[in-house]
DNA sequence: CTAAGCAA
DNA sequence: TTGCTTAGG
């Protein structure tokens, strides 16, 4: 699949978070949480991220240990949430149903047999973002006065607009599309704990002497999330081909293959659904007391699980408060 | 998912 | 160079 195709295309560095201090990031929040439901909290046990009644709030345990590493390094986050699911093709959303079918009857027999690792595997494989789960995130972020912007479909999308009307200094996600849909700079794994990745647009074009239309019709040559490559049609010819022919309809043509949709496929990339209607408000003032009540009472999470990342909020306002005045 | 190794 | 498989996180 596409993924590692559009990696090999892109020009990647690493960078020290030193190196952002001071800066501001729209984080595509889906995204972000994803990733911390699926690695950092989902991996342990998983009866202390779950209410009496059963309601699922990992996620705040999620966003209480996430939050620091930004604050800590002087970065402001920008949470952008998804608004509606941009429609795929038919094909591709029946594609996707069956696919997570299949994971769902793997993870139905992984727990017959009692195979805990296959269940803890399986399961971050099904996990969904649940409206729960989106609500409460949304309601700890505003506790916490971390700005939150409602994109109008895809918020990958929305960070990238942001990114480039300059209203952000970086997106981050570590979904390589982020490229694909024009972001100036994107940060990857800053969530783990090494260094953060960063991916330059004007590069990646600038490298292989590709405009950003033909960078878009690279990827859709390989393959990207909402199509098949072209079988036998790799990186490097992906950008051979384009710096032949143009563009992706005159490689069609000479190729006598095809991809359904292209010119679909095209537009969100390169012209998605976005909005001017948000404000990214840096200065922030979190109510960490009303965030823990509402994390720990409220939700009923063990104080335990979130009190080393409340106080590390803590400490890293109190720094950035002492350097106002060096 | 990502990296590495191998066949065609 | 691409695509497939396998190991590991």
């Amino acid at each position: 699949m596409g993924n590692a195709d559009i990696r090999e295309l892109a020009v990647i560095e690493e960078v020290s978070f030193a190196a952002l201090s001071g800066s501001v990031v729209a984080v595509d929040a889906h995204n972000w949480l994803y990733r911390y439901l699926t690695t950092t909290v989902k991996w342990t046990n998983d009866a202390i991220y779950t209410t009496a009644d059963g309601t699922e709030v990992a996620n705040l345990v999620g966003v209480v240990q996430g939050l620091p590493k930004f604050f800590e390094h002087d970065l402001t986050p920008v949470f952008v949430f998804d608004g509606a699911v941009v429609d795929l093709k038919d094909e591709e959303v029946s594609e996707r149903r069956r696919e997570r079918e299949r994971a769902e009857e793997k993870l139905e027999a992984a727990r017959e047999r009692g195979d805990d690792i296959a269940v803890a595997r399986l399961e971050s494989r099904t996990q969904r973002l649940t409206d729960t789960i989106l609500r409460t995130t949304r309601e700890l972020l505003g506790l916490l006065d971390v700005p939150v912007i409602e994109a109008p479909a895809e918020g990958e999308a929305q960070a990238a607009y942001m990114a480039r009307e300059g209203d952000v200094d970086y997106v981050g996600t570590e979904d390589y599309d982020a490229l694909l849909l024009g972001a100036p700079l994107t940060l990857r794994q800053l969530t783990s704990s090494g260094d953060p990745e960063l991916m330059d647009f004007q590069a990646t074009l600038a490298r292989h002497d590709l405009t950003w239309e033909q960078l878009v019709d690279a990827a859709i040559l390989m393959g990207t999330d909402f199509n098949e490559g072209i079988s036998g049609i790799g990186p490097k010819t992906a950008v051979k081909l384009l710096a032949e022919h143009g563009d992706i309809w005159a490689v069609f043509e000479a190729r006598d293959a095809y991809v359904d949709g292209a010119d679909r496929i095209r537009e969100l990339f390169l012209d998605p659904a976005v909005t001017d209607e948000y404000s990214v408000e840096t200065d922030s003032s979190p109510d960490v007391a009303a965030a823990r009540e509402f994390v720990c009472d409220r939700w009923e999470v063990d104080p335990g699980e979130v009190e080393r990342g409340f106080e590390r909020i803590e400490d890293s306002l109190v720094q950035t408060g002492l350097d106002q005045w060096e």
